[in-house]
DNA sequence: ATAATATGCGGAATCGATTTCGAAAAAGTA
DNA sequence: TACTTTTTCGAAATCGATTCCGCATATTAT
């Protein structure tokens, strides 16, 4: 657009020819110190820049890394992003930030847009309607190195990074039964992602091991409308059966059962514990303070980026082996499962 | 990376030339219908993606808008980047994220990494240090757009997006002294920031207009460490002539403040009353529920990306003139300001 | 002194898409 | 029939940096 100026321009400034000046620039050992202090210093002179693009199209590599996340207002996802970037900016790596919004049109729409090479590898968690895979399949064929996290395809063949999702629903599950809770609800988003079912299945295996009985009635599917989830968590705390504890797959819901509790002149944790996965700092200052399972966003995000770094710049040492790695959860117990 | 199909060994296959293959994926009227669904048909079935970078080299644009924000567990600022993405997957734009850690030194950095021109324009909120703009000038000078959001620099003219500050944080201070308040702290971050120059503006203006006297003392300078913050709030409150009010400039000074509060034993809206800037949704579950002075995120990264988009598209129609465009603020009383 | 090697640099091809210029073929006009 | 105009397409230059190849000059070995 503006004012840079080429290599060429540059090279010619110096009465060398562009060759000379390119290798001056990247170090190489066929140019003399002399020459090389003579470029760089010219170079910072006439403010010159390498232009990103004719370096990607020789270079047949973006130093950039695409990241695909289902939304942005969600604490975790910030976080994971953050850890990503982290790694990223160390190495000289640019982030391209694209929101599914939930969306799996959108998603099939900006994981085409990669299919380009705009960048040279993706981070992804996929959103909770994804049931056909066949564009990520196409991504991953096509090379791309791609790693997944928290909402992870089994049926991909690469590195996934998760939490310990079932040992950490069981676990939280478990101190609700602790506290005395005997009817205790599940709340989750989609039926397709493959956490949920294992944070279903750890809440499962909990109350089987008390010897409660899992009822179909008492798990809820909710969407991504607030409004909505509320209502039905209102519909669920004024059935004669109602629960009296909450294991919460998501932050958003655990929100809504708070607003949900309110409506319905509930009070926590008398009639109702809740405990949530959650990343929000705040959980600590909500009324009653919540009991969280907070996942290692920051981890997450730092060891996705760590490992794709590694297998861009050394691709013959590392391969994206088809695996799933495991970073524990926190477990924080508040007053929202205190025991009357 | 891998397996792309080049626009030459497309023609080949097609047995036509590159140039013709080029304008019949790009809808040129010299081509006919006939060639073009040939061309099109065969670049679907060879799975054709034309190179970004070849096509930005010589286009000399990206397709890309580069967002710059001070950090991203923030509520506020995730908004604003959902804002500007909505536009700009609308018009095909590409995000680079970046982020400063409210760091001046990494700010410096990031900027002269745009100096290249990877991408087209640039929206950005600087740190709270930011007080040298000489490399914001710089990228100024160089003609790439850019406009300036919520943390602006007057010095830089070009076209900035802020909200109300002044009205707000006066319509704050004021609804604190008609629910009784007569000793009013402020909280803010950097002195350097317009905006928080601003709000704090407001705040004095109400005391002043109420005949209340704006003393030094009970403006506290916050950093950006949680801890720190909650003691030096935790100190405020300890003071024989603590305050019975606090108008916060930061969401996260809100947070602080709760924490202080617990600490301190007092209890709010009692011994203490709260109204913050703020865009988290959960304001509403606080205990108590906090009265809040809510930024226009969306509409703020949606009228950025508007603007850019149409200076990038069509240049000679729209300048980025020296201008601050103002979205008003929404104020949602809450439990935090109650009167006894 | 002659051959062999090292050092320092230039010329030109290359990456892949766009676009200017031009030319052949088809259609219309006189 | 001859000539102009339109339609449709091809050849080659271009964007800017990297790199393969080659060529001097200087240094060392024989």
């Amino acid at each position: 657009m503006a004012g840079g100026i080429s290599l060429k321009e540059l090279a010619a400034e110096l009465k060398l020819a562009p060759s000379t000046v390119s290798r001056a620039l990247n170090d190489s050992y066929e140019i003399s110190e002399e020459t090389k202090k003579r470029v760089i210093s010219m170079a910072e002179k006439l403010n010159y820049h390498a232009n990103p693009f004719a370096r990607s199209l020789r270079e047949n590599k973006s130093k950039t890394i695409a990241v695909i996340i289902p939304e942005r207002i969600n604490n975790f996802f910030a976080q994971v992003v953050d850890g990503i970037e982290e790694i990223a900016q160390e190495h000289g790596y640019h982030l391209l930030i694209y929101n599914t919004h939930e969306d799996l049109e959108r998603e099939r729409k900006i994981v085409n847009l990669l299919l380009n090479g705009r960048a040279d590898a993706v981070v992804m968690s996929v959103t909770s309607q994804t049931s056909d895979i066949s564009h990520l399949q196409k991504l991953h064929d096509r090379g791309l190195p791609i790693v997944f996290f928290d909402r992870v395809r089994a049926d991909i063949p690469t590195t996934k990074f998760i939490t310990n999702d079932y040992e950490s629903a069981l676990e939280g599950t478990n101190h609700l039964i602790k506290q005395g809770c005997k009817k205790i609800a599940f709340l989750t988003l989609g039926k397709d992602l493959s956490i949920t079912q294992e944070r279903q299945r750890g809440y499962a295996e909990a109350l089987k091991n008390s010897g409660l009985e899992v009822k179909p009635e008492l798990t809820l599917y909710c969407s991504h409308e607030e409004e909505d989830n509320i209502k039905k968590i209102e519909g669920l705390l004024a059935s004669p059966d109602r629960p009296d504890g909450i294991v919460s797959s998501a932050e958003k819901l655990a929100f809504a059962t708070y607003h949900a509790v309110k409506k319905s002149k509930l009070v926590m944790p008398y009639d109702l514990k809740l405990v949530s996965f959650a990343n929000s700092s705040i959980a600590g200052l909500l009324n009653p303070s919540l009991t969280t399972i907070t996942q290692p966003a920051l981890s997450i995000g730092n060891e996705c980026a760590k490992l794709l770094i590694k297998k861009l710049t050394k691709p013959k040492h590392y391969e994206l082996i088809d695996k799933v790695i495991t970073i524990p959860s926190k477990f924080t117990i508040r007053e929202s499962t205190l025991r009357d």
